[in-house]
DNA sequence: ATGGCTGTTCTAAACAGA
């Protein structure tokens, strides 16, 4: 099973990218972030001509995610992640396709920091934290993908120096991120690669793409039944090398079927 | 660097993203 992750920066303004991406990709379950669309909004018709589910949380302007899945959706749908009912951010999806609990998240970026969004940021973590405990405690097998906007370690920017004070790098995102990890998940893309500079997001701006100027902030994290099915994980560059590109680019993981 | 792009929008001499 192909699951991928992509932030698509607008989905009605990406839809042809998108499409084509998947047609050539063809995963199992997309994971969608900042489609920047209302739910009722959200063009289901080019997925579902081609097979897919949809499972949407949109938003006026901003946020939006979605799990879109070849292989059904089963219940039941989490709209919200738990712990904060006065958020009204459409930052979190969940639910099942083919046995396994999938989510797609869009975690607040956090700039700047010394602003509301800094703290907001670092909350949204504490509260996936104690949900990734829970889940964990199910037993079976979990994916946590989307753009969490965290820069995991030096390895994963171009230039680690421009990012010390961001909120996608600071110690404190960084020590979060691991807390979560620490709980017992895996980080898929470097369970199966060492290398450093495999990026998912590179800025429009100073040609960072031509310049392979990125970072690696989209991710895919496995609750341990789902780590032990790992068949590989990569980051397609395809289409961000496309006309009208997201900023961000594909990350995919395959788990073996059981 | 109040910079650099791209998207949505109360079409902005704005705001957000990362």
């Amino acid at each position: 099973m192909k699951i991928a992750t992509f932030n698509v920066n607008s989905l009605r303004a990406r839809i042809d990218n998108v499409v084509a991406w998947i047609e050539r990709a063809e995963p199992d379950v997309l994971l969608l972030q900042e489609l920047k669309c209302e739910t009722a909004a959200f063009p289901r018709e080019p997925f579902e001509a081609r097979g897919y589910a949809c499972a949407v949380v949109g938003q006026k302007s901003w946020n939006g995610v979605a799990i879109l899945s070849r292989r059904g959706i089963d219940g039941p749908v989490l709209e919200r992640l738990p712990g904060e009912p006065e958020d009204e951010q459409a930052r979190y999806v969940e639910a099942t396709v083919a046995g396994v609990r999938v989510a797609a998240i869009y975690l607040p970026n956090g700039n700047p920091v010394g602003t509301e969004k800094y703290p907001y940021k670092l909350r949204w973590m504490a509260r996936l934290k104690a949900h990734a405990r829970d889940l964990l405690a199910r037993g079976g097998p979990v994916a946590l993908g989307g753009d969490w906007n965290v820069i995991p370690a030096a390895a994963d920017a171009a230039d680690p120096s421009a990012w010390t004070e961001d909120a996608l790098f600071r110690p404190q995102t960084r020590r979060a991120f691991r807390e979560i990890l620490h709980l017992g998940w895996t980080d898929a893309f470097r369970a199966v690669d060492a290398r450093p500079h495999q990026f998912t997001f590179w800025d429009y701006q100073a040609r960072a793409w031509e310049r392979d100027d990125g970072i690696r902030i989209d991710h895919v994290l496995l609750s341990p039944a789902a780590a032990d099915r790992i068949k590989g994980a990569w980051v397609d560059r395809w289409p961000r090398g496309q006309e009208k590109a997201s900023d961000h680019t594909p990350l995919v993981v395959e788990l073996a079927d059981d």
